[in-house]
DNA sequence: TTGAAAGCGATACCAA
DNA sequence: TTGGTATCGCTTTCAA
């Protein structure tokens, strides 16, 4: 049997609320008496138990993080791998650990967050990947659960929420190649249900209106090999851009290899512009051109605005803030000529 | 306030241990009375809380995961994303959930240890990364905490642990450099206070003693930049081989970025051969050689016995399991004349 | 300033 | 089969 609060009562000769009060750093009590059970407390290697303390308190010391991604789906995505990076930056130090869980599919994810908030094991939810109808918002909002969206809350003013403008940034990397001179450019966007590339490929559109009568827009599944067949049949296709926009850099990754294979050079036979600047972009040879999303200005905010309605200070904050994104341009969307012209 | 189990119990004309009972489905409870909570507790979507429920039982339903890295030192770090996917693969759809935390350093992990074990706040623990006198694993020890080890566990035969065998992986990968006719290899190693560099290395200087007298062994930081930065020394030193092992994937980028900066190639000035054969392999032009770990069957194994282990089953398997690695090579090791051979 | 006692929401042991 | 009651370890009134 572990030590309890009882038992450092009995052996500093004092009342078990007594220890509570020390260890809670009430003012009220005794400095002898405070230093006597401060003693016996860490010489007895003493901790409250975590749990018998959320159920007292409202706070459980928990922040919940639900992704839902097919097995194996979480290595080798760039979002990922900064979104775990940046949350797990924020919370060192402070009084929340991060409750991580992966779903398959949409019913178990519905049902895993009834799980996590229902049952009140977490004290918030970080949402990301919202889609168009998301029935997991509804739940939360009926419920009244903190949580905040890393994701474009689709017009609906009372969720809190931070993201990047995804039209903004679909159009700068759009804008970008047509200043490049490019005038057939087309868009490798990710399952077209999410917003992410819903809204890129709304700024894609708005872009190339100004240099191309037909927008050719491809989709295909996240993750590297899935853009790699999707590459093919651009290559292969009638309607062949020459340029592309691709909604990540991983993605991205699987286009420079299908062009490798295919004898086909960056930017010569195809230039290329995603999203992320992750690492992978100095990775590429001549470096790969990304629009970086800040991922780690978005989840500090996002965190910073979900830990105070957790503990209920006023959210001053506006509901919705956007985060800036930046073009990071490097040699696969600047046409040889033009470096030659340095 | 939330609904709670009296609250059930009273809709139902039932009393409250009679909801508990039908909620763990306990035999012995009338089949009337049983519907007749039931669908009380799901039109009012009842979910048990789960601190009162864990205080109560023993278990928290929580497997805790701490790494120690400076910050945003999580990010494109391939053994970090395998690790995690791997992980919540597993617990999909198991009855744990996964709390994750960092550390910046020694100190303030030893603390954090103390939080989440002594506090019961998780029932059990992931190590990784294990240094080669690790206190943790002698806190742990001593208050019976149970815990797996993703490493290797030094000699000490009560802890339970789930590894590669690094001085064989670091021996095939010497060994396979040494069978191309390479007769000047290097090593390119993380820290050298981290076990799996120490392994690695042991592995090169059995393998590499064959064909060469005298070991030629450089360290560096973890991630691509540090390898980076290391590779130029190593490029421009007296000692230079003609092929390097290194340390991991992501340090690989790093030689391979600087190599294509000094305008050479892989393998004809320098071959390459690394660990982890993770998706940044297929990157590299022509690819990059490199030893699987099989880090989701480590994984798997770990957390199966750790979940053995906090259920108090028996844990029949072995104390130290050695899950195998294998070779996967590619053009980064293969020089070309035995290419055009083919 | 301190201690006694009442919960927090569940589980588990009784007796009925 | 069911309900009363103690208990898990802590926080928080309420008296003393």
């Amino acid at each position: 049997m572990r030590i309890t609060q009882a038992d450092i009562a009995k052996i500093a000769n004092v009342s078990q609320p007594t220890v509570s009060r020390v260890l809670s750093g009430d003012s009220r009590v005794e400095p002898t008496i405070r230093s006597r059970v401060l003693e016996v407390m860490s010489t007895h290697n003493y901790r409250p138990d975590a749990r018998a303390r959320s159920l007292r308190q409202k706070r459980a010391g928990l922040i919940g993080l639900v992704m839902k991604r097919p097995k194996g789906g979480l290595t080798d995505d760039p979002f990922f791998a900064s979104l775990m990076s940046a949350i797990m930056d924020f919370l060192v130090g402070k009084p929340y650990h991060l409750c991580a869980d992966m779903t398959l599919d949409e019913t178990s994810q519905v049902s895993l967050y009834d799980e996590l908030l229902r049952s009140r094991r977490v004290d918030g939810l970080i949402l990301v990947e919202s889609e168009a109808k998301d029935e997991r918002i509804h739940r939360l909002q009926a419920d009244q659960f903190p949580f905040v969206l890393i994701g474009n809350p689709l017009g609906n003013e009372d969720i809190l929420s931070v993201d990047n403008d995804n039209v903004h940034a679909g159009r700068i990397a759009t804008e970008h190649l047509v200043a490049q001179g490019f005038r057939k450019i087309g868009f490798l966007a990710g399952p077209p249900e999410t917003t992410v590339s819903r809204d890129r490929i709304e700024g894609y559109l708005q872009a190339s209106r100004a240099v191309q009568e037909r927008p050719l827009v491809w989709h295909s599944d996240f993750g590297a090999n899935a853009a790699r067949e999707t590459a093919r049949q651009i290559l292969e296709s009638p309607d062949r851009p020459e340029a592309l926009v691709v909604l990540d850099d991983f993605m991205a990754m699987g286009v420079v290899q299908r062009l490798r294979s295919a004898a086909q050079r960056v930017p010569d036979d195809m230039a290329l512009v995603s999203f992320n600047d992750s690492a992978l972009c100095q990775l590429v040879e001549g470096g790969l051109t990304s629009v970086g999303l800040n991922i780690e200005s978005i989840v500090y905010n996002a965190l910073d605005r979900l830990v105070r309605l957790i503990e209920d200070e006023a959210p001053s904050a506006p509901h919705r803030l956007v985060v800036p994104c930046e073009l990071s341009v490097r040699g696969s969307s600047v046409p040889r000529r033009e470096v030659a012209q340095r």
